[in-house]
DNA sequence: CTTACGGCCTGGGTGC
DNA sequence: TGCACCCAGGCCGTAA
């Protein structure tokens, strides 16, 4: 499952093999996940590659202007659950599954392999790597303090929720969320807005300081997950609860325990992570002696 | 507007 | 051996 980390150290590996690169030609299998297949046919080869950089769980192909052009286009690439970006040698056989061959101008070919087909892979002009990358959120790994908490401050959903969310910050899953909620010892229900400074304080320090080191360790390899030269990370043999429903927990020796949150899989330690006051009983209550609430204000329009 | 939730996409793994 | 079912992450529509 490619999260930040994992998208980052497969970056940092096209980078050592893309730019500078032309593409050749386009060999295409199954499209489906390709916003306008066609286009990558026809517009991408004699294109030069500049760069690679990540923008979220993106990764950003930066193509040379062409002449005429008005600004230059990107491929963006995002991995979904099982996507591969490769690269390697033509000759090579490719592996299943893989549906996107670039052939470069050096006998090396960048594929793209992805068993299910959840990723997503788009030819942009300026304008659409705009409405693609716009609207995502605050890098975590680049964001000071001040800027990571208030995002979260004052917001009523569950904490976890909004770490998913990448519209508010773009790169974490469901791996990082939950192990960084671990480190900063905060129930994945609690809502934002209850949180302390302190905890706050604590989940920022967490979630930059896991997302460095396992970018440091290459990613977690979980199921799919293999960098640009197809090596596995490391980040997995550190996981504190991702996955590990029942066994210890690394700081208290409770059992780790799974719960659905935001419809997803969620390992938390019960007691590390004690759970938010359940206000269930509460409201039962308060039916039964209050018919209606009072009317609120309503402002004018 | 914000939040919660269910459904959808696909196919590997699991358990019967 | 086969088969139904679950689940993964992101996105979208709907409802409160």
């Amino acid at each position: 499952m490619p999260e930040l980390p994992e998208v980052e150290t497969v970056v940092r590996g096209l980078r050592e093999a893309l730019p500078g690169r032309c593409i050749v030609s386009v060999r295409l299998g199954k499209t489906d996940f390709i916003d306008d297949p066609a286009a990558l046919e026809s517009d991408l080869p004699g294109n030069r590659i500049t760069g690679v950089r990540r923008h979220g769980k993106f990764v950003v192909v930066e193509l040379e202007a062409r002449a005429g052009a008005a600004a230059s286009a990107c491929l963006l690439v995002h991995l979904g659950m099982t996507g591969q970006l490769t690269t390697g040698r033509a000759d090579t056989p490719a592996a299943p599954h893989t549906h996107v061959f670039f052939a470069l101008d050096d006998g090396q070919e960048l594929r793209y392999t992805d068993i299910r087909r959840f990723g997503r892979m788009v030819l942009a002009s300026e304008g659409l790597r705009e409405r693609v990358l716009g609207p995502l959120g605050l890098d975590p790994v680049e964001a000071g303090e001040r800027d990571f908490c208030e995002r979260l401050r004052g917001r009523r959903a569950r904490i976890k929720a909004l770490l998913l969310d990448q519209r508010v910050f773009s790169g974490m899953g469901n791996i990082y969320t939950d192990e960084s909620l671990w480190r900063a010892r905060i129930h994945p229900k609690r809502i934002a807005a209850s949180l302390k400074e302190a905890e706050l304080a604590r989940l920022y320090r967490a979630v930059g300081d896991i997302l460095r080191e396992a970018i440091r360790l290459r990613g977690s390899s979980v199921s799919d997950y293999v960098d640009a030269k197809g090596e596995r990370g490391e980040y997995q043999m550190r996981h504190r609860v991702y996955q590990r429903n029942g066994r210890k927990c690394h700081r208290c020796g409770a059992l780790i325990r799974r719960v659905i949150v935001a419809g997803r899989s969620s390992y938390f330690c019960p007691r590390c992570q004690p759970a938010p006051r359940g206000r269930k009983r509460v409201r039962r209550q308060r039916q039964l002696k209050i018919k209606k609430a009072p009317a609120r204000m309503k402002k004018p329009a």
